[in-house]
This record gives C-alpha cells, sequence and structure tokens, in this order.
DNA sequence: TTATAAATTGAATGAATGTTCAATTAATTT
DNA sequence: AAATTAATTGAACATTCATTCAATTTATAA
C-alpha cells in the first residue's frame, strides 16, 4: 500500500551531490540550499531525509570512508596469492589510482572535524583501525606462506601507515606533476623495502 | 600628531581570541561577532583592522604557522654543537612540547583549506619547505662535524618529515594517553634510527 | 476507483552571517 | 586649547543559513 520508497536511493543521490560540490569549493562553503540548487529540488526536502545539516554531514563522512576503503580491496584475481594481494595493495595506494578515486582535500576537510566532533572522531579510528588489522592480516598471510619474513607484524603494519599518511601530507602540496609522479614512485619503493619484498612484474588490477 | 597607532598589537589580541575559540569549536563555528563578542568589542572593529573574514582567517594562518616553526627552534646552548641541535629537534618533535605549543586541530583545519585557497596552500607549502630546508642544514652540518654518515641529504630529510606527518596523522586519534605516550616515544626512537643516531644522554632544551 | 503512504513543494521563520558607514570617544602634538 | 589622528561604537544592511510546517503531487495496493 502506499509508495514505494526512495529513500535510500535519494540520500545518496545527494551526498554525491553534496561531495561534487564540496570537492570543489569546500566543505564550509557547502551549503543545504546550494546542494538543493544544484539538484533542482527544495531544500526542504534534504532536511526531509536527513533531518538536520549535522547528519548530513555524517552521510558524507560515511560516503568518504567507504570510497577511502575501496583502495585497500583486493581482487578476487589476487584473492588467494598473499604476496600478490598485498603487492596489489601497496600498488593502488601509491598510484594515481588514489587521486582517481577520491578527493584528499575533503577527507582532509572531515578529519579536521575529528577534533570536534566524537562522531566523526569514532568513523575515522574505526576505519583507520579496520584498515591496520586488514593490512596486518596480508602481512601475516604472507608470512604463513613464507613469503615474508616478520617478527612484529603489527609495527609492521603500522610503519606502512605511516609512510602512507605522512607521503599524502606533503603530496597533497605539491603542485608540480613530474615532482608528484616522482616522489610517488619513491614511496612505493620505500614500502616494497620496508616489507622487504622486490616489484619483480605487474600485478593484476 | 595625533594618536598613536595600536593597529599590530590590536591584531595581533584578535587573532590570538580567534585562535581559542577556532580551537575549542572548530574554524567553521567561529565568527567575526563571536570573537567579537568574548573581546567584548564591537564587530566592526575586526572588519576595522581585517578588512575581510578572509583576511582574518590569513592573520590566523600564520600566526599558527609561526607557531610551529618554533618546534623546529634550536636554543643556543645546542646552537654550535650540530650533534645536540638535531637531537634537540627531534626531541621537541615527538614530545609533549608539540601539544603545548599549539594545536593539531587548528593546524589540519586550516590545512584542509590549501585544497581550495591557493593563498593558504601557498603558505602551508612555503613553510613546510623553509623547514626541509633547515632540516637539511643541520644533517649537513652534522655530515661536516663527522657526527653523521650520509649520502643523500635531502632523501635523509624526507624520510624524517614522512615519519612526522605520518605519526601525528594517526597519533591525533589516539585518546589513550599512555598509548599515545608510548607510540610517540616508539616514533622518536624511529627517527633516530633513520638518522643512525643514539640518544645518549639529557639534551638541554 | 479509492485509500494510503511517500515524495516533493512552497512559503515562512528567526537567527546568524559579513560588511557598511557615519558618529563618537580618546589620545597625542602643536 | 585647538587640531589631528586613531580607536571604537552603534545602528543598519542585505544575504544566507538551517529548519518548520502545512499543502500538494505522485505512485502503489486494495
Amino acid at each position: 500500500m502506499g509508495r514505494k520508497s526512495l529513500k535510500e536511493a535519494r540520500k545518496k543521490e545527494i551526498i554525491k551531490v553534496f561531495y561534487s560540490l564540496a570537492k570543489k569549493n569546500g566543505l564550509e562553503n557547502t551549503s543545504i540550499a546550494k546542494i538543493a540548487a544544484k539538484m533542482d529540488i527544495n531544500p526542504s526536502l534534504i532536511i526531509h531525509y536527513f533531518q538536520t545539516r549535522e547528519d548530513l554531514v555524517y552521510g558524507l563522512v560515511d560516503y568518504i570512508l567507504d570510497k577511502y576503503k575501496l583502495i585497500y580491496k583486493v581482487s578476487a584475481a589476487n584473492a588467494n596469492d598473499s604476496r600478490k594481494a598485498l603487492l596489489e595493495i601497496i600498488g593502488n595506494i601509491f598510484s594515481k589510482k588514489w587521486n582517481a578515486l577520491f578527493d584528499d582535500g575533503l577527507f582532509y576537510g572531515c578529519y579536521a572535524m575529528t577534533f570536534h566532533d566524537d562522531k566523526v572522531r569514532d568513523l575515522y579510528k574505526k576505519l583507520l583501525d579496520s584498515l591496520r588489522e586488514m593490512l596486518m592480516g596480508h602481512i601475516e598471510q604472507c608470512r604463513a606462506d613464507g613469503v615474508l619474513d616478520v617478527t612484529d607484524v603489527e609495527t609492521l603494519a603500522d610503519n606502512i601507515f605511516v609512510l602512507i599518511d605522512g607521503a599524502y601530507f606533503y603530496l597533497s602540496l605539491v603542485s608540480d606533476k613530474a615532482e608528484y609522479e616522482q616522489r610517488l614512485a619513491r614511496y612505493r619503493q620505500q614500502a616494497l623495502s620496508i616489507l622487504h619484498l622486490k616489484e619483480v612484474s605487474e600485478v593484476a588490477g
């Protein structure tokens, strides 16, 4: 009885427009009214789905973190080869795929919110911790398969994450394309070096 | 003739209040009106000194980056001993001094602005680059003094910075005090290890 | 066709925003 | 004391903001 609910689909649409506008103009310059204008709908419709702007922002954070997670995804082709899986992840992280997949500006913009919003902080913390767990799992698997010789898996994983976060922090300020790619390649090499892995051949994506 | 100008002193006062409010409530929740209310002055006075809110924010960014720079300052006592100087810097960076000196939340908040504001981007880029130059200078001096055995000074300095930025990115989400300090100590050790320096004794601060 | 439930609109709200301008107060020099 | 310059106030501005609520449109099931 009654009309079919479009709730979830519509919410996602709204968040996508929110994302694209905030990517262009910044989080603080993106209002509900502007999102509505871009979608050619009434602002009150956005409030209808997200009760407050706060909730809308939480939705955006969820969306962003979901995208972020994708970078760590291992393709089916490499799922059963622990070494290839690890190489694929490292490859994805230090590649243009990163930039294609999502916007660093928004990632840092929402990250800055973690300092004043406990919910956002929890979302970020949980995501980052789960990614660490995931990477530790892969490393552990490599060790079990005799591919890697490690004693402290957790520290090793942490070193990789420090490298990632530190690398992109400065990289985001490098506008020269050549320098950007050069650095990216160096950081990838460094990651492989930390893992005592050598980049022998192409890895399926 | 006429009244003495308080301009610079007053501007600094305003920025300090801006800083403290933004630290507590976030950059986007801190308006000119709120700053004025806190100072018990008229909002138009703030506009009188900073013509637009934009300029006010630039003032804040300057203020924050100046504070940031202080962490890399070497005390007079260690200025002539290249090894001690380097140890002091590393010590300062991976210590509570960092948090005492300034707020990471605002640092990241302004950092997020770099993605949409060219001026802020330039300010950040120039600061970070000048710090790299500075560290390279110290490392170079250590090499000249036979304290350090390095070939590629620039890469070495970059590795240190990646460690710093990567470390604090995750650290800012660690709320457990014990874990925080434990990690901090480990990252400091790692920095020293990268530099092939050993932490022998206390260093004057 | 009618009942129902969700989607959507539209108008209105009050509060807060940054900014303006003229008027006033306060300090300093001649 | 008069002139001068800066500090500061106070009132007003148009905009934008998130949010409210009632009314209307649209799709689906009975």
